[in-house]
DNA sequence: ATGAAAGCGCTAACAG
DNA sequence: CTGTTAGCGCTTTCAT
């Protein structure tokens, strides 16, 4: 591993040359910066980025978080975030939490420590107060969650709205007896899914029975499929399922094959997120589209401003109902 | 943000012990250790690790190399490494390469200008010199994929058995006409694995049309589908399909569905891989479980060891038939 | 346009 | 057990 020292050496300039030749090579006169050059290549050096952090005080990584890499819900949004990134001459370091606050700990941690310049978090607010200690402090921007009350910069879809065109496209095709599969409501997003969902049937005059509002635990396929079968064997079966995750969709869709039913005849399903496999399934998906590479891009974005010190405001972006075979 | 020195200046001792309180705590004398304590807490104080990282020239970063993170396959390879990576100390960056090399390159850098300490590749080896190159001068391991002719130390399965068992499988249960549907053969994999599906059918006696292996361009859900209409199209129709990947069996799955056939009972049909949506088709997928979490683990400790230099053998680690629904 | 020199925050001999 | 000191590799004034 050549220094810059050797480099230096070699060309028989200065370290400051060989920086300025780094960092700004049209301030160093032609006839050095051939000199230095060409020292870099006999050297063969490469500059550490090492000793350039601690000078700088940056580390240029960003602290992705998220709650687990196997939701595909998130694998777009990475995308956006990474292209942003790299473009701006930034890492990511992609931290899976599982939700997890211990697990979220040592993550904030490597920005307390300088690991890393910024955050973003795509964490569910669970833990209010550490996250807003933290954004207090360093630079850092939710991406599709959000803290209503929080002074957090976010990204984010109107939920509310969303879910309400979902459920009007199902009142839409005929149906009036729609169920829906909620996830748990400690999340905001659940909480103004159901509002929009609610908002739907009521302006349509549709009632909604408790029972028909099926909150899970979780976000995996098992958990659709258990809130399926429960909904299957209410008294009155509704026609049609608003899921508001696609894999929870896609359970429930199993689920209904399984009994043997059909969708769209038997039951209408309609998803929420877009994600691939929500076009492999049979039949295929209809779901709300979320503009998910943006919404990372975006937020990249927002991080990298904050982070060189420009106030950003808030993004709530569109969203687009995708209609297809399940409905 | 204050230093080691500061700290050291409250707690009125040199930024040596400071420093032995940080690395080593028992070395120091109680009643010193408990000023600097104090002095910690009051100031709110927490180590730079970019400081750090300079003096002992490493960076606790790990590269992790992988062609797309939307391939659920990666997903549990990548959650052993993690684990695997944190409980040592190290964390990830994970890089998608999208098996363009110049992409590659740019993450190759990362590792030149020290700001990670090692690399796991799970590209195939598509550009073998490079990838030699920088396997000699810095610690690397690959991952799944390897390079039968190199010096790189590897995790693998053996590709080759694995797609005789599921081939075995397939005429055990009464299968003669047995199509492959295998991914471009530049990969290594690939011609290992149709070499295991050759070996079956010719150590029963079974012949095998060349229009009876496809081969896709990608591992996508869309090449499944046309894989398999052209399949269907054959004047001598078979009655079986190895799929070399998961997805591509969903796709093949779903061109059947479409097409009114039905799995098993007009044509059967295993995959590779069992990644978590193998479970969620209709009908679920026989399959070839590969012990992800295990590989990625093992390829972090191996990796881990390299860099603290020690050497380590490549592993062949097994794999698992899954029999479900459509076989 | 270039060089000298200071210093980012930390660790690790070495000496006592 | 603790302090002094050098230095990891780089950038950036401040002179010249």
């Amino acid at each position: 591993m050549a220094t810059i020292q050797e480099v230096a050496q070699k060309a028989k300039v200065s370290v400051a040359t060989v920086s300025r030749y780094l960092n700004n090579p049209d301030i160093v006169a032609k006839a050095t910066r051939l000199r230095v050059e060409e020292a870099i290549q006999d050297l063969n050096y490469e500059p550490s980025i090492l000793g350039r952090n601690l000078r700088k005080s940056e580390s240029k990584l960003l602290i992705v978080l998220i709650p687990s890499i196997s939701n595909p819900f998130y694998t777009e949004i990475i995308n956006g975030i990474e292209d942003t990134a790299i473009e701006q001459g930034y890492n990511i370091l992609l931290c899976q939490t599982d939700s997890n606050p211990s697990r979220e700990a040592i993550y904030f941690n490597l920005i307390r420590n300088q690991l890393a310049d910024g955050i973003i978090s795509m964490d569910p607010t669970v833990n209010r107060k550490n996250l807003t200690e933290i954004a207090k402090e360093y630079p850092l921007v939710q991406c599709s969650e959000y803290d209503e009350e929080g002074i957090i910069s976010y990204v984010t879809i109107n939920n509310e709205l969303a879910a309400y065109h979902a459920v009007k496209h199902l009142i839409k095709i005929g149906h009036k007896k729609i169920a829906m599969i909620n996830s748990n409501e400690k999340f905001l997003y659940a909480r103004e899914r159901k509002q929009g969902y609610e908002r739907a049937l009521k302006e349509s005059g549709l009632s909604s029975y408790p029972d028909w509002v099926y909150t899970t635990d979780n976000l995996e396929f098992d958990s659709g499929r258990l809130a399926m079968k429960n909904l299957l064997n209410q008294d009155i079966r509704p026609t049609a399922v608003f899921a508001v995750s696609d894999i929870l969709a896609i359970g429930a869709l199993k689920e209904i094959n399984a009994t043997g039913l059909h969708v769209p005849e038997d039951i209408a399903v309609i998803g929420f997120d877009k994600i691939n496999f929500s076009n492999m399934t049979y039949p295929t998906l209809t779901t709300i589209a979320q503009p998910m590479y943006q919404m990372g891009s975006m937020s990249a974005q927002m991080l990298i401003n904050k982070i060189s010190g420009k106030r950003t405001d808030s993004i709530i972006l569109d969203h687009e109902l995708v209609i297809r075979e399940s409905t």
